[in-house]
DNA sequence: TATATATTGTTGCAAAAGCAACAATAATTA
DNA sequence: TAATTATTGTTGCTTTTGCAACAATATATA
């Protein structure tokens, strides 16, 4: 039930008692609706229980860009926001989302005192790993060209997947999105990447040949 | 003498009997020395006490990036590195930097349990403000223009300042490197943007005209 | 299974950005 | 203060990328 890693070492009778204590809410949504929004005002703090969605951020002109994938035990709120742009929480599937006040977790006024550290440990934990990760976007966006964003993003996937035929884990068009280059150029580099031998792929498939 | 984020709220006394126990050691670097190479493999945890550092990463090619400016209180180190590449924190100034293993952090075999749980709960938040500009940086960096990127750039900055007469707080040298573009790019739009009348600039002194 | 919708693949053309090389200032340091 | 070094400013040329529009597959849904 709450087998995900922010409650990671805390036992069910634990976790329920702390999650009446902060009063928190599990809420249910369908796919693509809004979870979220206005990320950088909420004073909440989410835990996906089930299901995927997606920080997203809509452009004036209409376009939208996936500022973040998230999956089941991913967290968002209270710090995921700037204060500038609006940020949405899209379902990318059903899912059901916990939440709860920010505060109430850092306020340790908790009779689970124990449970309570533990819970924070673990948020700190999931913190780091999302900074990493945030890190690991900023490292590939700072490549100049296409083809060095495509390549970077190729070896920390093959470092993932532990091996040299990768799968984009989605689809080519939330690539170029997550790349931040326009799509047709992604597949027109992907095309000469092809026709040089540094890879062979057919679609999401990618063999590394270096 | 421990006047910043990750101790606030801690008294001195505290924080003195908390780092001991953490067998924490204050180091010293002059400016542009090597406070840690391989950001990604340390289990240490680093508190900047004074002065300013970058973590930095060095192209094959032979160009450096700066990935982040950090000042007096940010932290770094086991939680902010890649697998991938060879990140490094250099000094931007002489500097004294506090250090100790990251476990002892998290382990809560303190005595000092009120300032642990302080302590933590300010890494916490201060870990929250990184992810926040990190955010802040992604978000830039998903611009498509080099003028998309200044504007975006500046309306951060304008925020931040509370005035639309903003100063870049780095060389316009560092931000090409910090929006990841050509700094003679950069230059002949920031120049174009003055011709449009959407600034009015003199080398990091911008007027925002909107 | 037929139809609709989403995703992948392709191309010509225009715009943007990178590169290289150098001049002009500004800021350090001897 | 003179000399050195760092930063800002500029330009022609080339390469890369974006845009737009469409075809071909694949996937989802009635």
């Amino acid at each position: 039930m709450y087998d995900f890693m922010v409650f990671d070492g805390i036992d069910e009778t634990n976790v329920k008692k702390l999650l009446t204590e902060f009063n928190a809410l599990t809420l249910h949504f369908k796919k693509d609706t809004t979870i979220l929004s206005n990320v950088a005002n909420t004073s909440s703090f989410f835990i996906i229980q089930n299901g995927k969605a997606n920080i997203v951020r809509y452009n004036f002109n209409g376009t939208k860009t996936i500022m973040e994938k998230m999956d089941k035990g991913d967290i968002f709120g209270a710090f995921s926001g700037t204060s500038d742009n609006d940020l949405y929480v899209i379902a990318d599937s059903e899912c059901d989302i916990i939440t709860f006040e920010y505060n109430k977790l850092i306020n340790r006024s908790s009779k689970n005192i124990e449970a309570h550290n533990k819970l924070i440990d673990n948020v700190l934990n999931r913190l780091a790993d999302k900074l990493i990760s945030y890190n690991e976007r900023i490292e590939i966006l700072t490549e100049k060209t296409i083809r060095d964003k495509l390549l970077k993003y190729f070896s920390y996937l093959s470092k993932r997947q532990i091996t040299k035929a990768i799968i984009v884990p989605f689809t080519l068009s939330d690539l170029s999105d997550y790349l931040a280059v326009d799509r047709s150029a992604m597949m027109r580099e992907i095309k000469y990447m092809n026709d040089d031998g540094l890879i062979q792929s057919k679609g999401r498939y990618i063999n590394l040949k270096y």
